[in-house]
DNA sequence: CCTACCGATCGGTAGG
DNA sequence: CCTACCGATCGGTAGG
């Protein structure tokens, strides 16, 4: 696996963004992790906030790409919502740091890249809650506040990546089926008497 | 409603640490909201961390006690957990400054605080681990990965400061209540043949 | 609550 | 990829 000077300065960054937030990681520690000097990173890429937006875009677009596949096949909501959340997982456990950029540190985006990361944010939950609405229509889902409903299984999912271990036992395709599961079906045992 | 002039001090922290983060909010710019000079706020604290201290703490023993509350009480599984999420709503929606700082800050708290601070977070998880694994005794919910699922339950919890607005016309019980129900009973409606 | 000021550190540039 | 260095800003102190 070969990667570019610039991609090993940017993989870096994630790293220490995640551990230590964008606003405490110091352009001199970055560099002193690559084992170089502060203005040798300069050569790679253009600012800091580069990094924060090339990571937080390139997020964004790898959601929107697998949700637009989901949505392109002809399948039912639930299949849809369970392809969807396993999508979801396998992006997100699939690099925890760039996750955490993409999930807690774009906020430190300066306008107008702020402002176009929103709009890419809510194009991805606009396509979850088509999703819900489709179910409903299908007679499969409840009737429910759908944004409501997108924002708590969004939250859910995102929380993953505060304690997943991808060196632990549990595969990526396990937890979509675990959150799938309780997202579905809840919490309660279903009773036989209704 | 008065307040101490170090209580004001600290709200503002609250409110400019939420919008900023705390690394990003300098004493400066807290100053001049309060109208001073940075250095006169050193009248009324100690230090930066000091803000960041008491906030996290204070609303560890707010959580904490809350739940305390419900499980003193001789409820079953599901009211005590119903209690416990209507506690939680209450608790993040009444400040949501200050629970943007416990949810997201706490993680800038230097040692030994950072880790008490877990330890009182992990207790906190703790008490609704023994209402869910009481709820799997008494055979009303499922047998369950009781840490997946109290994870689960937080994380969709926490994520109303994200969008809750006190001035809309939603009202704490309200989200609670929606809330509970997802957690219980999902997405998919109920088959009456099972 | 202020003025005056400290050493440390920040992101980034010039020039090679 | 380096040395040398910039202006700006940081949290905080001394002394009143």
């Amino acid at each position: 696996m070969k990667s570019t000077r610039r991609e090993e300065v940017i993989h870096t960054a994630q790293k220490l963004i995640r551990l230590h937030g964008y606003n405490s990681m110091s352009m001199r520690d970055l560099a002193k992790a690559l084992g170089i000097e502060a203005p040798s990173l300069y050569n790679h890429i253009k600012s800091k906030e580069e990094l924060l937006k090339t990571t937080c875009f390139e997020m964004a677009d790898r959601f929107i790409t697998a949700l637009d596949e989901v949505n392109d096949i002809y399948f039912n909501a639930e299949q849809k919502l369970r392809m969807a959340i396993e999508n979801h997982i396998k992006i997100l456990t699939s690099n925890l740091d760039m996750a955490h950029v993409f999930l807690h540190e774009w906020k430190y985006l300066s306008e107008p890249y702020l402002s176009e990361f929103i709009v890419l944010r809510d194009r991805y939950e606009q396509g979850f809650r088509e999703i819900i609405v489709t179910g409903e229509q299908e007679g499969l889902f409840k009737e429910i506040d759908t944004k409501f409903a997108v924002l708590t299984i969004l939250s859910s999912l995102n929380w993953i990546i505060e304690w997943y271990k991808p060196e632990g036992s549990m595969l990526p395709q396990e937890v979509a089926e675990k959150l799938s599961h309780f997202i579905l079906s809840g919490l309660k045992k279903e009773t036989i008497y209704k």
